[in-house]
DNA sequence: ACCTTAAGTGAGTGATTACTCACTTTTATA
DNA sequence: TATAAAAGTGAGTAATCACTCACTTAAGGT
């Protein structure tokens, strides 16, 4: 197990689900279930209790308020979805030229997201809808994003801009063109449309393909 | 003033403000401007009687229900954002070659809904954030998307790839990923980051080459 | 066996919720 | 100017809300 492994294990385990009490693990997902469908505002601690199968006052035994209980699921799943760019590996392999092109990196990182999201669809789901009115979340999401993401994508687009592989638009252009491309499949896949008949392979590539052609240099 | 023109002139005033009371319209624009900054869960009717100087009951005398406020806020808005999808001369023109290339559609488009998006920011928001939970909501999207934007973008589509502009992708996907990057582009514009120094102009231009090489034929 | 601490309980609390209704005021029409 | 309808009001209501607390049960260390 290498280093970063490791890391990515503890990001994993931030929330230890080992120290949790089968009573504490049936609350975070019956709270998970039921955020998902009905949104944070929506769901009252009483209707968590009675499908957790556990009286009110424990939730408030273990988390002091129903926005703790938001929180402990919401704000350590952020830093998940970025757990790829807290790798030392991924900027590492880019400048050792074990990633070829563009292409490979971004094919290791669809493929790494789209099976993350794929078993974590209504923690992605409350992450989505409760950005928009918890500060705290948004806080966390400018940290992770400015402090580890950023900095490591620019770090790869410069690098693939000098050697001429990608258009000269500047490095933020080229990174927002890439992740709401990431994003927006993601979410049409996983939240819009989960229904389709997707043939995610092949979806996957031609995102892919649209990235690449898409900011490769014009002659 | 051309059919077409009166037809969107019904479209966008469908919930006629002429025909509101001053005291309706403040009710409106106050559960408006909470419902996007709060949701509309957490937004109580005292307190957006209060924003707009109106008796609680007032509300109540307009509409039925707390949800029929929302809906005659949101389900309009839907209708609006895919105004240009009931146009005749969006496909006509098209086909009269009067668009010489996909391009030229694009950024017609994306020039259109950035200027909408951009003077109804909240109400976009709102639709955002509650199209997860508001069934009838949901309905209207599908409806709208299902009957009029889809067939008429994969008329489109269809034409380009004939003509050869367009890789021969699968329509629904080329649909998808113009859609997922316009769409991207003006959340992360107008709700994501809308204190970034945007050059509007510009980065409108390399959104709209991106989706064109993106989709471009390869030789 | 004894004690301390943690986990779990559920009736109870004051505040807030969406909504009602009897009433007053304004507006429109004839 | 008289009259009916529509708009506006705000005190009142039952239900629900997040959260508390005195209490019981379970677990772990000595």
């Amino acid at each position: 197990m290498s280093e970063d492994d490791i890391i990515q294990e503890m990001l994993l385990n931030e929330d230890n689900d080992d120290q949790l009490t089968p009573k504490q693990r049936k609350i975070l997902q019956a709270a998970v279930e039921m955020f998902a469908e009905k949104g944070y505002a929506s769901t009252s601690t009483s209707e968590i209790a009675k499908r957790a199968g556990v009286a009110e006052g424990t939730i408030f035994r273990h988390y002091k308020t129903k926005k703790d209980l938001l929180y402990s699921i919401a704000v350590p799943m952020i830093t998940k979805f970025a757990a790829p760019f807290f790798a030392q590996h991924f900027v590492k392999h880019v400048f050792n030229d074990q990633y070829s092109g563009y292409d490979e990196l971004l094919r290791k990182l669809i493929h790494n997201r789209f099976e993350f999201a794929k078993e974590n669809i209504p923690l992605l789901k409350i992450v989505l809808q409760e950005m928009a009115f918890q500060h705290e979340m948004q806080e966390k999401y400018k940290e992770i994003f400015s402090e580890n993401v950023l900095p490591r994508f620019r770090e790869v687009v410069d690098h693939f801009k000098e050697k001429g592989q990608i258009e000269d638009y500047p490095t933020e252009t080229v990174i927002r063109l890439t992740i709401t491309t990431i994003v927006g499949f993601l979410v049409t896949r996983f939240i819009i449309m989960p229904d389709y008949p997707w043939d995610d392979e092949q979806e996957i590539e031609r995102t892919i393909s649209f990235i690449l052609h898409g900011l490769e240099t014009q002659s």
